[in-house]
DNA sequence: CGATAGCGTAACAAGTAGTGTTACGGTCTA
DNA sequence: TAGACCGTAACACTACTTGTTACGCTATCG
């Protein structure tokens, strides 16, 4: 099952901006992922329409923000990626009358429905923040070695 | 999140092979599927490997069930055509070293692997079967209608 | 008011994965 | 020995994400 990246990335990047602060130039941001400031403009203006971040143009702009990073959770950022579903039922689709096609397809389904409910859960229990808190502990931990 | 249509389909023909009780050529399930026999060798070359179907050449060969479908659950198919994993959490690789990706990427791997359990119980609790015998049902329930 | 530092967006190339198709070789059986 | 099978390599097609270039708009600084 594929997925793609941006999840993680978004997150990296957003407690980034929460532990600095301020504001942040899709440059900058491209560095910190390793890519182009207009694949971050791309991907930031989903988190945008949907309220986490906000972008100011002109000398000095930059993204921001909207919130503490203790209000923000992986749902969150995963609803503003890719929207109500996060997982996709692999259904086949030959013969759609076919009464056998139909059972398999209902069964594998409701199946990943079921996982598709425990990952909104996962999700929806962790926020930026404890992301945050946990990398300042491993990072002490790092200097003390 | 993409998923690859495989596992529906070949369900699909399973269920359809368990049915009728035979041995089916490729260039049947080809037809049964919508596509092509080699793309149905390529597939079932997976299933065969796990040993749940066994292939003959030669005229009168093609392909049959090892064992009943009561004895094959979506989860063995699953494996056949994937191994263990089924859920792939997609992390970042952009900055190994940093505190903060490592922390996000270790909370979506859990939240990935509690879905991943969750589903992987789901697809152990349903047998071909069960499959073929809900498809038969609503096949005759439409016939009565 | 102009230069500069930002974002916004379109357009296109590149990489990846599944799928479809053709071609050819091997094997079994009538 | 011919024909009906599978086995496999090779290649085109499609869809999607990512990377890149180019150009336009906007806000601020000097």
């Amino acid at each position: 099952m594929r997925q793609d990246g941006r999840l993680a990335r978004m997150i990296h990047v957003l407690v980034h901006m929460g532990l600095l602060g301020g504001r942040e130039t899709s440059e900058r941001i491209a560095q910190m992922l390793n890519t182009n400031p207009v694949v971050v403009r791309r991907t930031m203006a989903s988190l945008r329409q949907y309220g986490i971040v906000e972008s100011e143009g002109g000398r000095g702009g930059g993204w921001s923000l909207t919130r503490p990073l203790a209000e923000i959770t992986i749902l969150d950022v995963q609803r503003a990626l890719q929207g109500e579903t996060i997982l996709d039922a692999p259904l086949s689709n030959d013969h759609p009358s076919c009464p056998v096609e139909r059972a398999a397809n209902g069964k594998l389904q409701r199946a990943f429905e079921s996982a598709e409910q425990t990952l909104e859960r996962e999700f929806e229990q962790v926020t930026l923040a404890e992301i945050g808190e946990i990398a300042m502990a491993s990072a002490q931990a790092e200097k003390r070695a």
